[in-house]
DNA sequence: CTGTTAGCGCATTCAT
DNA sequence: ATGAATGCGCTAACAG
């Protein structure tokens, strides 16, 4: 007895099983599951009936090894604690679920090595496509270099890879930054800090660009002690608030590369009683959840997360049904608007 | 299932390619590849290096065509916006990286519809296990007793299905909820209405009956207009903070089901210049990442939630060591904390 | 309309 | 230590 339940647990209910059962071939049987045309209409209402009955389900792993697909797409994300990477995503499953695409998620949780590893799930199952953007600490590009030689497209966002040429979706934070310190000056601060992120991103150089850009603009002097660079720790966050505290020349504002980073100096600025927008203005990057239900309310670029995520599922479709000679790199810039609220 | 697959085959390198440009026979390849002791030494380098040259991965359609496994375990959560779903899954695959385990995560968008497209995702992919908390909308389990039946075990979390004989991971919702509501009343309030979720779900019942067991052992009147179910749609929240104020006899308290809903209770109740916690105190449930960002902090129910991800893995894992005769139908409930701030 | 045959990429038995 | 042959479950020519 026992023997028999073991036996039963390996064996799977196939369409040969259907077939015998009703004496006909298994082809037959397929075609009547699949829905082609040419099957009489007493013999597939014969074949539904008992596989149904039998709890038959098609397995699809079989028919992605025939058709070389597996109708599934992935994404990796470095974080998705904060609102920023769920909702990209959100909006690139709105988009690979109308084309009759599956998601499947990978967390890098912001290790190059985590992140390698989850190219090889991706790869093991036979992704059509990749979506990705990078860790913190993705310089090394080899592994994602593999999918284009295997001619499986792959579109970045947000966290792009420059030396890559495929299909980017990213928003214009050269001008987002430019605009929200831009905004600071025209409220009459001065002396504007900004905590950017890894230097090596190419998100953080561009908001540093938008950042010295609207210094000039506004004939400001440019400090570079006022420019920091730190890596996403927000543990770390209240060494460099106190680093501009302690400078001879203080600033009266600080951008920070994203609204956890914003909402953190906020929180040590408020720890030392000094007053927001008042003494020192703040203003983040991205327009997080939490960032109006705070207070007081952080002022901050908003990006259009969901379209992100939308977009680059679509431009990730396009290549998929691209032949591989007809792979189109271009860069969707979206753009970013301001968000102002009382912390400035 | 439609037949979405697209014809275009990328030529993928196969252990047959490995095999011609080394003049030797794809047992062999097969047999390097996987480790196995019968195979020269020198062969086994040749074969590792030519594979490693020309990007070849394993295929694991065919793999786990053969082994009826993928060693995948799949996660479907409802929503991920907020910080818990997220927290589980870390946790989730910290385990399961551990064991050697994949993990893929499905967003079933609090939509049964795409719960069960998720399911099948899952089964194209032969995963291993399944670990899955339902969608608000749940309320028919065919699409997941087909694992069952499949052999493949599944483990619910949070949102779990009652008729279902599978290991669970819950907290005590039910001691979570009595605490909260026990405070309020030990805080002088009287009045203490809770803005619950849908009375389908089993975490809202037992929420529910915390709530009333309260009431109870404090000698309060029960009043049915002061227990409401809603449907976790936020815009909806203020609808019923306006039935609550609207009531003869005031809530002098609101519990909510979660913290995304008492933040909202309480941007409501500030709306209408309503003090908190002096006219109405607010409590939520879970500890979000925001909760402690606001003003006031928001008294709430702390989960322990990256351990629900890691116990809910851990069972399902050792259900996959199981044979199926074997299955333990454990349901885990961990401890809840209450975290007092200035709301209440 | 339906049966036959040939793989998809791989692991595995049985040979040698 | 290696090669040949078999088959996982299914679809897709190619016959009838």
């Amino acid at each position: 007895m026992k023997d028999y339940f073991c036996d039963m647990k390996k064996h799977q209910i196939t369409i040969v099983d259907i077939a015998q059962k009703l004496g006909i071939s298994k082809s037959t049987v397929s075609r009547a599951l699949t829905g082609h045309p040419s099957v009489h209409q007493q013999t597939r209402e014969r074949v539904l009936k008992l596989a149904e009955e039998m709890d038959y389900e098609r397995n699809m792993l079989s028919i992605g090894l025939i058709k070389n697909s597996s109708l599934t797409i992935g994404i990796i994300v470095p974080e998705f604690t904060r609102s920023f990477f769920p909702k990209v995503i959100i909006g690139a499953q709105e988009k690979a679920k109308a084309a009759g695409y599956n998601l499947i998620i990978c967390h890098s949780e912001e290790s190059y090595e985590t992140e390698v590893a989850n190219t090889k799930v991706m790869l093991l199952h036979q992704v059509d496509g990749l979506l990705i953007s990078i860790t913190k600490e993705t310089t090394n590009f080899e592994h994602l270099k593999v999918f284009q030689r295997k001619g499986i497209p792959i579109v970045f966002f947000n966290r792009v890879c420059e030396e890559m040429v495929v299909p980017k979706v990213i928003v214009d934070d050269e001008e987002g930054a430019f605009s929200a310190v831009q905004h600071l000056i025209k409220r009459g601060k001065k002396r504007v800090a900004f905590l950017n992120g890894p230097a090596n991103l190419h998100v953080c150089k561009k908001r540093g660009e938008g950042y010295k850009n609207a210094l000039q603009r506004n004939k400001l002097q440019w400090d570079e002690q006022l420019l920091r660079h730190y890596d996403l720790d927000l543990n770390t966050v209240e060494e460099h608030v106190n680093f501009f505290l302690g400078l001879q020349d203080k600033p009266d504002a600080i951008f920070a590369i994203n609204d956890p980073t914003a909402i953190e100096v906020m929180r040590v600025l408020k720890k030392k009683q000094i007053r927001i927008p008042e003494d020192i203005a703040v203003v983040g990057f991205s327009n997080d959840m939490v960032s109006s239900l705070i207070e007081p309310g952080l002022t901050t670029v908003e990006q259009p997360v969901a379209e992100i995520g939308r977009v680059a599922a679509q431009l990730l479709l396009d290549q998929i049904k691209r032949n591989i000679e007809d792979w189109k790199a271009q860069t969707v810039i979206l753009k970013t608007k301001l968000i102002q609220r009382d912390s400035s």
